[in-house]
DNA sequence: CGAGATGGTTACAAAATGATTACGGCTTTT
DNA sequence: AAAAGCCGTAATCATTTTGTAACCATCTCG
């Protein structure tokens, strides 16, 4: 989840319109009038997507791709352009495009080939992902967000959460929460876990307005 | 590489029309009036892609792709209809399809699209080039190059570089990775790999300003 | 109202975990 | 045969995590 998007287009307003667009759908973008700083920032940064114009000032979107391809950077391609000629076509594909669509294109459709390249290069998105309310938990790469803001938890706090927020509406008991988090064998005090989603609050929610974690009194914690 | 393609297309004669051209471009294709016997050829055999009409007899494709994504049945789709709706559009890549393209089509589009997606999908194990960022492992030639340098890896280097950089954004664990990367049968010490990702690091970013393997603390490594 | 019970908060030290370095057996190269 | 390289283990150091205890705050129920 959380794909980083480049998009190289030269079109100042255009360029802003396809950010806000995708940024609504929750996707990092990251724009460039022309090719000039793409290169480094595929190097140095993890990028999911391209979506490249071709008629660029000082270069060609298409050949940039080749010369991309040759160095066997593999990074997905839509291309995104004026050139809707049957040649233009085809040189984009065989420079390495995915996905060619022509303008004037449709931010919808954009966003669903996006979202259909990302599906086959990137996984499954919200395939291994749990959440609640604004919280989600990606299993695999265990990063948490809330409301889009990445969030650090220790192992012990991911794990807490995960068994809380698969258990909604469930109110798990201390001794409930110590089998299963902590591990079945060492023995600990109730007061451990009091101290544990102390900790977890603090992390989920400094502000202590958002009340994700509810307490009940002589029984344990829930999520509801 | 001789790609196995499914054709669901209920005029005959555009049917033959695309067998014919993609059999010249040395496809092996299977072609369908209607959804009836499509399921267990795909089942049955190893098929590749499958390119979809939508308004067939009895069933309605984009309505038989979700029905085979809801089974878990991933091989990608290329729609083919006169469905060009807006709502259309959307409702195809919804239910599970790659690309789509409205009739009337450009034969010389088709393939250069089928060729795309045949890129991506049909994976080539040790075969071709990976990346991460800066970093590429040619498979074939167990050569690796960061930034355009030539580094050289050990084969345990390599291999471990190489699971981490397939499993990108998935945290590995230390079990997973003696079992994939050493080797089954023998006993290590977690610890073990530490120290092998130690000795990565150090060839890999000697500076320490990359920061390509993060250390999940209490689960193990990735690269994300 | 008030005592006991329960949970929240904070501080601290122990334990856990990872990084780093060194060593030595083993294999490969020269 | 010597030299060099590889890699698993162990030892040491650094950092983070977390269990516990102590102390407050709040709730419950007679």
């Amino acid at each position: 989840m959380n794909a980083t998007i480049v998009i190289v287009e030269d079109e100042e307003d255009l360029l802003e319109l396809i950010e806000y667009n995708l940024e609504k759908e929750g996707f990092e973008t990251i724009g460039f009038l022309n090719t000039k700083n793409v290169r480094r920032v595929l190097d140095e940064e993890s990028v999911d997507l391209l979506i490249m114009d071709r008629n660029l000032p000082g270069a060609e979107g298409s050949e940039f791709v080749a010369s991309l391809r040759k160095e066997g950077i593999q990074t997905p391609v839509i291309y995104l352009t004026a050139k809707n000629k049957e040649s233009d076509i085809e040189e984009g594909f065989l420079r390495g495009g995915d996905d060619y669509m022509t303008k004037p294109f449709n931010m919808k459709e954009l966003l669903l080939r996006i979202n259909a390249i990302l599906r086959r290069t990137k996984g499954t998105p919200s395939e291994g992902v749990v959440g609640y309310r604004d919280i989600l938990l990606n299993l695999a790469s265990r990063e948490v967000t809330i409301e889009g803001t990445p969030v650090i938890l220790t192992k012990l706090e991911f794990d807490l959460l995960h068994t809380l927020i698969t258990n909604q509406n469930v109110v798990l008991d201390r001794e409930y929460l110590l089998e299963h988090v902590w591990g079945g064998d060492e023995i600990y005090q109730d007061r451990t876990v009091n101290v544990a989603i102390n900790r977890l609050k603090e992390k989920i929610d400094p502000d202590k307005t958002k009340e994700y974690i509810k307490t009940v009194r002589g029984v344990g914690y829930t999520l509801c």
